[in-house]
DNA sequence: CAGTGAGCGAGCTTCCGCTTGACTT
């Protein structure tokens, strides 16, 4: 990369530095910052260490004055930084051409704070990649946007404060290391909200009769004596039938109905056509490329995305993480020429179509996703180097393009009514229709999919020509029964498409907050594409909907988006802003810190994960361990493939009869007992069942033998033979010199060894089967303390601490290494090493911990049940769950 | 939602947006 440049220029995406390269001459170097390069640290331990003591360090957001953020490198990009730097020096002027948006203007501001340029810096923003706007852009170059900047800051200081603030009162009142979020706490409320209209929804019943017609159609009973038959429409969702003037049939009604007519006596009556056209989709953008693929090749916002990137890197389709829906001037002519020699010019409108952004929010810093160029490439000729999946994914997006640039599609709608009377006196009015495309137009290049497959049929029907007064005869004649059914459950690509209508998220998260979802266990995929809410997060969002409505109202972000628009506008300021929405004071919002003051003792936790089910006089109550049913005194084991929408009355009733939801093992060869799994306070464990009337009580009593599982063990997969090696213990290990016997168990703190009144942890649940009386005398040989025996020798010290006049020393511990002065004790810090700690650091470190006070007691930690479910990775590395 | 026996230097988890890497076999 010799390349003699003396102008720099920073896009934010190494494929568009690649293209716009080839546009500038041999004076301009052009880079990728990739994103963000600068962000509030994600922890305290990230912070600089003059920030580290300060009460607001785990926001990194200064709350008591003027809200200023402390932003820090991506400790990832230290490299690239590295290259930028190393750029600017051999330049003499810098463009930042990142893209013209909120965020984008953002980037720009963080590499200047960053690099700290000497030489003229110019704002380049351009919309089009051609070497005429590039040309343009150079040409015009504007100043940065400090407003839009203070915007941006505003947007993600809120997201901080909301997100770290709530989320510390869940860890407390729910559980630990769940998340909340101005957009993840909505998106879950959609979840939940659609999951509870499924709960109380209410079925209807209604039939109809189908007429299996000779000529080769069917035909639907539509209406009784002028009267029309109530339908899935007529109903509530209640049950109740709510349609005005109409009439409700039975099944049986249907059914004596059918042995009343004459088959062969049908007759046409009448015969209407209507002629409707129909516009072609627009462009696709992130959110209905999303939902499309995920309607004809069932992707998930992953999976296409993925598919996506690598097209767009490739060169093959414009940036796909996109709000707008409009062409460039460019890709219209493109389009509309390939049209017209693949389709013919009557295929192509007659205008160009423009399209404009109809998503709320919408920040359109690119243009729609389209085939790449001003030559498109047809599908076929890229099918030697697209694999199957790349290949309909490029097809598509060609297609939906090629077609936004194509004329009305008209079709003609048939409609049949055909008649008889029943032999009851009833006249029984059938109908039938079909439709035709009379003119292709756009459909020629693109397929529709409908949303529900079941109006898949109606849409392709052809009729079969006929005329008034035709007598018809049917071959057969069937009543039907049917049930309204309940809203669908979002998936994916629906909830990304709501997600886009109500403003919450943007193109470049929506697949990210879904994972997120996935990923804290409060939505599931148990059955096909649809986002299934845990009982967890029905929990979480009753809390927060009890508690804190106003954050998770769907109008929290619109309003905020108006706030932040004034910013940009330099009408409103970014502290006066934060300062309401947190401390308070504004005339719309009481404040983050007064509606979340008192949360220990205003929140009822219990109350919060309890959940009334409808009608059955129980409760689902989220533990630690699940969530299981109560009536009263008693409780029942809730499995997990129960959704939250099938646990009606009667499967709360099975479940209470179910002997306790006890997962039957067999019976112990010896004692003949059953041998049961359970779930209970402790997580898993094994018991016995000992036969009705057995003494469990006073004198003589017979206490059922019971064992936690190890943690290698689950309750669903546990077998016999895992049970009778649990229940075998405590095992006796041997005697030892003296004729003490020393045994092995397993405890509330883990596994140990018990000799008389003395007892020892061993270093894992293995141990406990495997020890010899040699490697137990081993351990009694060393002191009662955890780890490898007598404190360690300091590592090395660094002279007295000016406070106490103690001798600062640096010791490894449980919890790595740490300096004391053999009172006060201080972790290092992530920046700390035992190489360059200083004895000043060490004071500091000392004085620092002191400061902070004592340490809360906590309550004894419980051993958990099942490995903890993910340790959560870097959130950019985090593989989606299948 | 079961119950047998510690003694101790905790600190962290979490948000939303912008963008692509990839230690090795």
């Amino acid at each position: 990369m010799a390349k003699s440049g003396n102008k720099l220029v920073i896009v934010e995406s190494p494929a568009k530095a690649k293209t716009i390269g080839k546009y500038l001459g041999d004076d301009f170097v052009v880079m990728a910052s990739v994103g963000h390069i600068r962000d509030l640290p994600g922890s305290a331990s990230d912070m600089p260490i003059e920030y580290k003591g300060e009460k607001w360090a785990r926001l990194a957001v200064n709350v008591d004055n003027e809200f200023e953020g402390i932003y820090v490198a991506d400790p990832n990009k230290k490299k690239l930084i590295s290259e930028l730097k190393a750029a600017l020096k051999d330049a003499d002027e810098l463009y930042l051409a990142t893209d013209e948006d909120r965020e984008g203007e953002a980037i720009s501001w963080h590499l200047l704070e960053l690099l700290q340029p000497k030489v003229p810096v110019h704002r380049m923003v351009f919309h089009e990649i051609t070497s005429k706007a590039i040309a343009n852009a150079v040409a015009n170059p504007r100043d940065l946007d400090m407003n839009l900047v203070e915007a941006q800051e505003t947007r993600r200081k809120v997201d901080r404060l909301f997100g770290y603030e709530v989320s510390q009162v869940l860890w407390m009142k729910v559980r630990p290391r769940i998340s909340a979020g101005r957009v993840q706490s909505a998106a879950l409320r959609l979840i939940v909200d659609r999951e509870r209209e499924r709960i109380a929804f209410i079925k209807g019943t209604y039939a109809d009769i189908v007429a299996q017609m000779a000529l080769g159609f069917k035909a639907d009973l539509h209406s009784i004596n002028d009267v029309r038959i109530a339908d899935g429409k007529s109903f509530d969702e209640n049950g109740q039938l709510v349609a005005k003037n109409v009439v409700l049939i039975t099944l049986p009604e249907a059914e004596r109905l059918v042995t009343n007519i004459d088959k062969d006596k049908f007759t046409v009556t009448k015969i209407e056509q209507k002629q409707q056209s129909r516009k072609p989709f627009a462009p696709f953008t992130t959110s209905t490329l999303q939902q499309e693929a995920g309607k004809k090749f069932r992707w998930s916002s992953k999976r296409t995305m993925d598919l996506a990137q690598d097209l767009y890197a490739r060169g093959f389709i414009t940036y796909m993480r996109t709000d707008s829906p409009t062409l460039s001037g460019q890709a219209t002519t493109a389009a509309r020429k390939q049209a017209t020699e693949l389709y013919g010019e009557n295929n192509v409108a007659e205008a160009p179509r423009i399209y404009g952004a109809s998503a709320k929010g919408a920040q359109e810093a690119h243009e729609a996703i389209r085939p790449a160029g001003e030559n498109f490439a047809t599908p076929d000729m890229l099918r030697l180097e697209l694999n199957a999946d790349s290949f309909r994914l490029y097809d598509l997006i060609w297609r939906r393009t090629l077609a936004s640039q194509m004329a009305d599609s008209r079709e003609a709608t048939t409609t049949a009514t055909i008649e008889t009377n029943a032999s009851s006196g009833e006249k029984l009015s059938f109908r039938s229709s079909g439709t035709v495309v009379l003119f292709a137009g756009w459909r020629a290049a693109y397929d529709i999919v409908e949303e529900d497959e079941s109006d898949c049929e109606t849409s392709e029907k052809r009729l079969p020509a006929l005329t008034e007064g035709q007598v018809l005869s049917a071959d057969e004649l069937k009543a039907l029964g049917h049930e309204t059914k309940p809203p669908a459950r979002f998936t994916e690509p629906s909830l990304v498409k709501k997600m886009e209508e109500i403003g919450i998220g943007r193109p470049s998260t929506y697949a990210a907050t879904i994972a997120t979802l996935l990923d804290r266990g409060y939505v599931s995929k148990p059955k096909g594409p649809a986002l299934v809410p845990s009982w967890l997060a029905i929990n979480v969002i009753q809390l927060l909907e009890t508690h804190y409505m106003h954050l998770v109202d769907y109008a929290f972000t619109a309003n905020m988006e108006l706030k932040l628009d004034e910013i940009a506008e330099g009408k409103l300021s970014q502290v006066k802003t934060l300062r309401e929405f947190y401390h308070g004071g504004g005339p719309d919002f009481e404040g983050l810190m007064p509606l979340l003051a008192n949360w220990a003792d205003q929140i009822d936790a219990r109350a919060m994960a309890s959940i009334p089910i409808p009608n059955a006089n129980a409760l689902v109550r989220v533990g630690k361990y699940g969530a299981f049913l109560e009536r009263g005194e008693t409780t029942a084991n809730l499995p997990e493939d129960v959704l939250p929408d099938e646990l009606s009355p009667e499967k709360v009733q099975e479940l209470f009869d179910a002997p306790s939801g006890d997962r039957e093992l067999g019976l112990h060869p010896v004692t003949g007992y059953e041998i049961v799994a359970k779930v209970g306070r402790f997580g898993p464990y094994v018991t016995e069942i000992l036969p009705e009337g057995t003494k469990i009580k006073g004198k003589g009593a017979i206490k059922a033998k019971t064992a936690s599982l190890l943690k290698t063990m689950a309750w669903d997969t546990v077998t016999m033979e895992d049970a009778l090696l649990l229940m075998s213990l405590p095992r006796t290990v041997g005697e030892d010199p003296d004729g003490k016997v020393i045994t092995a168990q397993n405890g509330p703190f883990g596994p140990y060894l018990l000799r008389e009144k003395d007892s020892r942890s061993l270093p894992d649940e293995e141990s406990m089967f495997t020890i010899t009386v040699e490697g137990a005398l081993e351990l009694y040989a060393q002191p009662k303390t955890r780890g490898r025996g007598a404190a360690k020798e300091p590592l090395s010290s660094y002279g007295n601490d000016p406070v106490t006049n103690q001798l600062i020393t640096l010791r490894e511990g449980r919890f790595g290494l740490y300096v004391t002065d053999g009172e006060t004790n201080a972790s290092l810090r992530v920046s700390d090493n035992a190489q360059n700690l200083t004895p000043e650091r060490a004071v500091e470190l000392l004085s620092d911990r002191r400061e902070r006070g004592p340490v809360e007691k906590k309550k004894r930690p419980r051993k958990t049940a099942k490995t903890a479910a993910s340790k959560t990775a870097k959130k950019t590395t985090k593989k989606s769950a299948k």
